[in-house]
DNA sequence: TTGAAAGCGCTACCAG
DNA sequence: CTGGTAGCGCTTTCAA
């Protein structure tokens, strides 16, 4: 037996208080212009019928839309992180949120337009994407994860500079110097990264240690990465993978090879994702606050609705450093080789 | 200078062709009414100003909202084709998909309340997720991956058992017998394998060679398994991981300890994915289809909607086997150990 | 503080 | 085959 589907409406509501659709409307949006009286005693009606506002009839209705439009290509951990965080974000300011997919078969520009059919009040990216996203300049755009040159974008980020320098003065804190780099590939966060990592070495002066080793976003990656390593004649006491993913499985392989972490080589991810707390040897890792850039994400979406010409320069968010049992002292027998 | 928003309606071609808006949007919908002519100087005149319908209105006016809506929880490389298959499948017959995440802060039914606001005309769930979903009854749904035994739930999956009887005879017909199951955890799909692949050694005769060997999703689970398998004292010839990431991550593993795969032994994976075919040792998988699985979650939709009533059984796709290298005959001298 | 009325952009139904 | 006319459920002036 199927339950009717009656969609309660705000005229049901009204009817049912006695009072017009627009004053309930006024109280469902919390808007002034209605006295507190009539608020409780609309809102407990509305919640007694199991009323919920209609988007399409709102957003078509109001000037501003009050939906955004997010589009994602991968959804690992920290994506779904990062819709946590504007899920949130939304849900306090009245906005609802639009998801689109970039999959095989659908680029960005098809994920754009489909959902630009919503009318969106605004849109945000997570990357990885393309470099200039499209249809900037049309509506509020804000990306997270990489910069854009585009200055009608706004670009919500971490500072890869500050992870790494993090990540070298800690592991230079405790004796060492080879500190080798597990890059993630060829896109523009694994780019950015591997070149805050060379930044960071020079700092410190360690540029005479710079090695980036091949590697990629997944534990595949790192399993491959960390043999190459293996293999090494003279073998750095220190890597920092592209995330934790890498550094986790580098580390599991190692310790199948007899190699102890910390003690014969130091190891630190990035993300400081749930496995790197709850890894064999927890992992001492970079971390980003994904709820923190979605939040600012969002608000610079709001921003922008409201004043669309206001120029924001790039928010960026800073790295803590979370140490945890994968990176210790240097042992000097290790020197010796 | 940001372009000015003049979001073309339904209005302005109709103004611009000289006909009505009914006919417009007629001519638009691809509805009977509407002379060849007509139709394609209004077709002609749509794309010439750019025009694209206004989802929230078209919803809002139509009796059928012609949107679909889709909650997912994580987002891997199959998801992603899933989602491809319905994003196909839905601009194939008009329709708007919008997806909901489940995140760590957000649950299923936040998820799905969330998107009823949008009064969709279905619901489609990727697993994994609950057994029983919620709003059963309440609108079309249907969910893609396990099955369900609410009658109200369409439940579109491909047969674990026929894939894991393919998996188990081709390793027989190479002439293994000791096959052991990497199993994926304790998720609703992780069960359902294991459950088909100890069908499937009983079917063979091989009920004495049950090995389910704890294993999970991920690939550091595959790494982790492998090397459990490695301290056996009795090793078995053959394994089937419960997808490709955990196996292809043991053969990784196994190569590393110096076993060959497939001379030492042979490995299976599920899913087919892209990593299977670009392995270093070409994985053989069991090979789903989720653009198929996209495409028939669609149609149950479809028909729910025009024929809510109708009682259709589960849709059970039929797996194939993809024959690559990480599978060989059985070595004899493996036999002794 | 409240209510009446006019749309938002589209579809649906009805005459011509 | 075509064009007028009502709404869909909501927000938004503008009066009362």
């Amino acid at each position: 037996m199927t339950k009717k589907k009656t969609p309660v409406t705000l005229e049901d509501v009204a009817a049912a208080t006695g009072f017009s659709r627009a004053l309930v409307s006024i109280v469902m949006r919390n808007a002034p212009g209605a006295s507190d009286k009539t608020r409780e005693l609309v809102m407990a009606k509305a919640k007694e019928l199991g009323y919920r506002p209609d988007i399409r009839a709102r957003a078509l209705a109001s000037t501003d839309s009050r939906i955004i439009g997010v589009v994602f290509g991968v959804a690992g951990s920290f994506h779904l992180k990062l819709l946590d965080g504007l899920y949130t974000a939304a849900d306090k300011h009245r906005y609802s949120l639009v998801l689109s997919a970039v999959t095989p078969a659908r680029n960005e520009t098809k994920a754009v337009s489909g959902l630009l059919d919503f009318r969106l009040a605004g849109l945000i990216m997570l990357g990885p994407a393309k470099a200039k996203p499209i249809f900037a300049g049309h509506l509020p755009i804000a990306v997270v994860g990489w910069q854009v040159s585009e200055p009608a974008v706004d670009s919500i980020q971490t500072s890869y500079d500050s992870g790494m320098q993090l990540a070298v003065r800690h592991l230079v804190d405790l004796g060492h110097t080879s500190i080798a780099h597990i890059d993630g590939g060829s896109g523009l966060i694994a780019t950015a990264r591997t070149n805050s990592y060379k930044k960071a070495m020079s700092a410190s002066g360690l540029e005479d240690y710079i090695q980036v080793i091949s590697g990629g976003e997944d534990s595949i990656d790192g399993q491959k990465a960390a043999d190459y390593v293996l293999q090494l004649a003279i073998r750095p006491t220190a890597i920092i993978a592209y995330n934790d993913d890498v550094a986790i499985a580098a580390s599991t392989h190692f310790a199948y090879a007899g190699l102890s972490v910390p003690n014969d080589i130091s190891l630190i991810g990035w993300d400081d994702s749930d496995a790197a707390a709850l890894s064999e040897i927890p992992l001492t890792s970079v971390r980003q606050e994904p709820e923190q850039l979605a939040k600012l994400a969002f608000e610079r979406i709001l921003a922008r609705i409201e004043n669309p010409e206001q120029d924001f320069g790039p928010a960026v968010l800073e790295p803590t450093l979370v140490i945890r049992r994968s990176t210790g002292k240097l042992q000097n027998n290790l020197r010796i080789i």
